[in-house]
DNA sequence: AAATTTTGTTTAATCGTTTAAATAATTATA
DNA sequence: TATAATTATTTAAACGATTAAACAAAATTT
């Protein structure tokens, strides 16, 4: 059971582990005598042999090996997403290392430091709010690396992101057309490009309805979810006692506006719509459906995973900047 | 911006990359004079140096990472497991590979290969069924690595587990303290020790109260749960339409039997009553408050991994077979 | 002043692999 | 039959770190 190395088959094999290691890589084909080169295989099969990874990736400065950083793997949202990343990058014959931020900038550069460290042979970033120093440090060197899902506007950095201004504006226009005339928005106080994108699309449908928008957004700065939402939510009914819909701009977000629904008993849908953005698995288990904007993660994933390797594999100079749109899931 | 090595260092001190090393790990203290080493020190810190992971694995022997394995990262019960190992870990300054098994097997073997030949120097492993085979040939070998979760019984291998018996047991008490006296089991068919153990838990709470256990086990196979977890209610409701409580073994069984229950408009708690095992955050947006079994995660996250620390630094023969409790979290 | 001890640093091997260059053995060419 | 070309394999350096052993210089003891 012990390991098996290169110099074991070569001694089985008497020859030298340049040859052994020749024929297994499939080189110099043309030059080693086929007998000699199947010897070697049978030998290598037989005590199952497989190459010694720090070995092979000190010389060859490869780890195959992909960094994810995001906010919270406990998240749902997290967790699809480095679901979905590890079943891609697995195809690729490469791993994982996954860390979380939890939305600390310090913690974002450490595990970046760490992750870079490690010589992962790229990154994809899911990155806190204030981290573009740090990105524009890592664009600079040249590690692979591809922001998803966040990302900063009108700069290079390599991005695959959902398009977060097309998600509230369609979920604002559907519920126009279901009749709301006042929509609160609820959403985070955080300085990230991608959630002050929900907020301008909001804005945007809002204002092509002619419906107004005065007091009806609600930050909450994530501290203490469960309490926020519910004062925002109370907030936002007290100056606008007829509001008719809701629209939270994350699925935690929407947790808690349901929990808020559940415990005050809120006539939803007939007096107050939801909606959301995230899908999750149980909006079924509220009483009545749930519409709500379906991140493109499966393609944004890919997107970002197929850059990444095409990097890692040549070497090239291309970049990505991609937005893809999700759909909305009418709740039936 | 280049990376920089313990040569960089040594040749801008003029001195050996030998010294250098030294000097850094602060061994041969005694030897060295101090003028040279703090100089050494000076640069290293004023080039930024930190020291080439793959370099000092090869040579150490020890990459300071564990290996995870799990069922389904985008499951929130993996997910929580997951983040709670990675925080344990990296205050151990050790990083987690994470793999998903799907509950195959074959994907549990690969990834155990895949981790070993990466050199993982510990495994936490939450096993798939029909895997004993795989962890025998593990425990021969001298990797450390935990079970957690699921295990084997009357085996020798080291495990810290949730007490599966206890789990059910107490929840079907409760249940009968309710004033239940119906009470319909739903489970997975699925060939895990712990799982059978729920199972039993919940047959000797019932046979202690004199209360029928008839018919009132289902068993899904998990292929659809969806409409398997339908099918199990309801043929349970037509075989004793006046069952008063479901108890659902895992987290996934109680979000489908919670959409089943909405979806019906069952009677809940009045006519029936629904117990789960696992805590989930959704929880609060059934309408009716729920009672659940808490999983007590930390501590056996706590337990593996200090375990596996403490074995990967001193290599010594101990072994830990722990079965913690958890709590029963009335629905308030 | 020679021998010994102590102090400070370097050399060289090692971890397991890859690969350019060297060498050896064989076959073809002159 | 010597020489060149081809075929088959080995040597040795490299990746970046660690560390036992060797060495050199200075200080101490005889």
């Amino acid at each position: 059971m012990k390991k098996v190395y290169l110099k074991d088959i070569a001694k089985e094999a008497n020859v030298s582990t340049a040859l052994v290691s020749y024929v297994l890589n499939d080189r110099l084909t043309d030059r080693i005598k086929p007998e000699t080169a199947s010897r070697i295989k049978k030998i290598a099969e037989r005590l199952n042999y497989t190459p010694d990874f720090l070995g092979k990736a000190l010389k060859s400065q490869k780890t195959k090996t992909i960094g994810l950083i995001l906010a919270d793997l406990a998240n749902p949202f997290s967790a699809q997403v480095a679901r979905i990343i590890e079943n891609k990058v697995s195809a690729y014959d490469n791993i994982v290392l996954i860390g979380s931020t939890d939305e600390k900038n310090e913690n974002f550069k450490g595990l970046v430091t760490t992750f870079t460290n490690r010589q992962v042979d790229g990154l994809i970033l899911l990155p806190t709010a204030h981290s573009e120093n740090e990105i524009q440090r890592i664009h600079k060197t040249n590690i692979p690396y591809v922001l998803m899902d966040r990302y900063f506007p009108n700069k290079p950095y390599n991005f695959v992101v959902n398009d977060n201004h097309y998600t509230t504006y369609t979920a604002v226009k559907q519920l126009i057309k279901n009749g709301r005339k006042k929509i609160g928005f609820i959403t985070l106080d955080i300085d990230l490009f991608h959630i002050s994108e929900r907020t301008r699309g909001y804005l945007d449908a809002c204002k092509e309805a002619n419906i107004s928008t005065q007091k009806m957004i609600k930050k909450v700065n994530g501290n203490q979810l469960s309490i926020e939402v519910e004062q925002a939510i109370e907030e936002l009914m007290y100056s606008c006692p007829d509001v008719d819909a809701l629209l939270f701009s994350t699925n935690l977000l929407t947790l808690y506006g349901l929990k808020y629904a559940i415990k005050h008993k809120l006539q939803v849908p007939e007096v107050i719509e939801i909606m959301a953005v995230d899908k999750a698995e149980y909006y079924d288990i509220f009483p009545t459906p749930i519409t709500y904007y379906k991140q493109p993660l499966e393609e944004m994933c890919n997107k970002a995973v197929q850059f990444l390797m095409s990097k890692i594999e040549s070497n090239n100079s291309e970049s990505i900047q991609e937005v893809i749109k999700g759909t909305l899931v009418i709740g039936k």
